[in-house]
DNA sequence: TGGATGATTGTTAGG
DNA sequence: CCTAACAATCATCCA
């Protein structure tokens, strides 16, 4: 059974998979979330603080099984940047809280909605409590969205950019209904199996379709110009690239993927990877800047040893074999080990971890960058729970995210643990931490840099299945762990928040 | 400036 | 069993 929601899934209902779903849920909420009245919010102090759920999200829950709101939670993550940001204690609050009287909510929320969207449908079919209690927030922002929607979708919105706080709610709302709503929407109206995939047009999709054509339209999103397009993409495909040859670096937003997916899939298993991009996405435009920059600072710093090995490569080749052979032979001569540099800084990379860092968090707290988050939120829309109440529980929500996220098992036992022992065995992936910190680091600007890489050479942020670099700790690849060595009280945060969180929840 | 390409992860189908 | 393709999105590169 393929898990995977379809944007424009919106049956999510039908899937059997909704348990993960439910989970996904549950974190958010916990982490989040805010029990109705109070969110806690993971307190690096391991404290849980309560946040004054601005919002309750009691209200109304039903319209949010539609959405489902997200229990994502993003991360605001976090960005290492984020970290030097603030440094406000109260960073992890800050996100809850931060954000919510903002409104801003980041991206994350959007994240939640959207796959909340699919998730909320099954939780709500499957935990009616939880929605009462948690998903009031996802409600909420749901509702809201939904009754903006309903009265009249707020069409501009969608940009996700430019948004303004202002129009958040709108626009969240009209985003949300854009994203998710097209698939929840549809939801409602005519759950079609979400298992089709999104390309697939199902019939019953149509309405769908034309919803969320209209709806993109309205926003003028960007997406919908992509599926056509993609497909067209097929003929070329990629090349085959010597083995030898050094990868080039990833992108920054290609690592803040890494870090991001992860948490956001432990948060909502059943994310499909369309959702995860979105959410992500989403994540992105909400980051400040200097998160970004310090996912830049890295992916140059791969650059220059991407170039390094590069010009290695090629000398070596052209040494070895003549001009014409070069390039195809060349990977046979480069040393793969030239390679390996470039990419294992990214890995180390993980912005994720960076997330958990204590530091982070508080930093976020400080200043966290409410802008930023409220630049995702309302930029994207994504949040327009958020944005109309309390965006605070998008990250909050992260925190919780620990408990239920999955973790990797290796990656788990490292950062979870502690936690762990507490909290629930079973975990599946990564995420939570990672989410945690993630909206921990949103809300507190760290220091952009490598820093980050620290906390993640301890969590298995990212790739809880693959996640090649980011998890390993030991090798914290140089740069990026030397830069941070905090690393450590990352994860202790990140599990004390969970915990907490999770206890509360629980 | 715009198009093309690659990368992110996870799943699946085909060879 | 391995590889390629695909999903949505963004960054980067090149013309």
């Amino acid at each position: 059974m393929d898990v995977r929601l379809y944007p424009s899934a919106p049956a999510i209902g039908a899937r059997p998979g909704s348990e993960s779903t439910g989970l996904a849920h549950l974190d958010y909420y916990h982490c989040g979330k805010f029990d109705g009245d109070s969110a806690y919010v993971g307190m690096s102090d391991g404290n849980p603080e309560l946040l004054p759920t601005s919002q309750t999200y009691n209200s109304q829950s039903e319209s949010n099984e539609d959405y489902e709101i997200p229990p994502i939670t993003p991360p605001n993550l976090p960005e290492p940047s984020l970290l030097h940001l603030g440094d406000h204690e109260a960073s992890y609050h800050s996100l809850c809280h931060g954000l919510a009287p903002n409104g801003l909510l980041p991206a994350y929320s959007y994240q939640a909605m959207d796959l909340p969207a699919i998730m909320v449908s099954n939780m709500l079919a499957q935990d009616s409590h939880l929605l009462s209690g948690q998903l009031p927030t996802i409600q909420e922002m749901v509702h809201s969205e939904v009754a903006a929607y309903d009265s009249g979708r707020p069409g501009p919105l969608l940009g996700r950019p430019a948004m303004l706080a202002s129009h958040m709610s709108a626009l969240s709302q009209s985003q949300l209904i854009s994203q998710m709503g097209i698939r929840s929407g549809i939801t409602h109206s005519s759950p079609s199996p979400p298992g089709s995939k999104s390309a697939t047009p199902s019939p019953s999709s149509s309405t769908q379709e034309e919803e969320s054509d209209a709806h993109f339209k309205i926003s003028g999103e960007k997406r919908p110009s992509a599926d056509p397009g993609k497909k067209a993409k097929n003929p070329k495909k990629k090349k085959k690239k010597d083995p030898n040859e050094p990868q080039k670096p990833v992108s920054a937003y290609a690592l803040f993927f890494r870090d991001t997916q992860a948490a956001i899939k432990g948060q909502n298993p059943s994310a499909t990877f369309g959702d995860v991009s979105k959410i992500v996405a989403s994540m992105w435009d909400s980051l400040g800047e200097e998160q970004k920059q310090a996912y830049k600072r890295k992916t140059e710093a791969a650059k220059k040893e991407y170039l390094k090995a590069l010009a290695a490569y090629r000398a070596s080749l052209v040494s070895k074999s003549p001009p014409d052979q070069g390039e195809a032979k060349n990977a046979q001569a480069n040393p793969p080990a030239k390679m390996l540099p470039p990419k294992q800084p990214m890995y180390a990379m993980p912005g994720l971890a960076s997330f958990l860092t204590p530091s982070d968090l508080q930093a976020f707290r400080s200043g966290a960058s409410p802008a930023s988050l409220a630049r995702t939120l309302g930029s994207k829309a994504l949040l327009p729970g958020l944005s109309t109440s309390p965006p605070p529980p998008s990250f909050p929500l992260s925190p919780s995210l620990h408990q239920q996220l999955p973790l990797p098992p290796h990656a788990q036992g490292a950062l979870l643990s502690p936690p762990l022992s507490m909290s629930p065995a079973p975990q599946p992936p990564v995420l939570p931490a990672s989410m945690a910190l993630q909206v921990q680091l949103a809300m507190s600007p760290s220091p952009p840099g490598p820093q980050d890489f620290p906390h993640i050479s301890e969590f298995p942020s990212g790739s809880g299945s693959r996640s090649p670099g980011p998890s390993n700790p030991s090798s914290s690849s140089g740069d990026w762990d030397g830069s941070y060595p905090s690393g450590e009280r990352g994860l202790s945060t990140c599990s004390l928040l969970p915990r907490d969180k999770s206890l509360y929840l629980t």
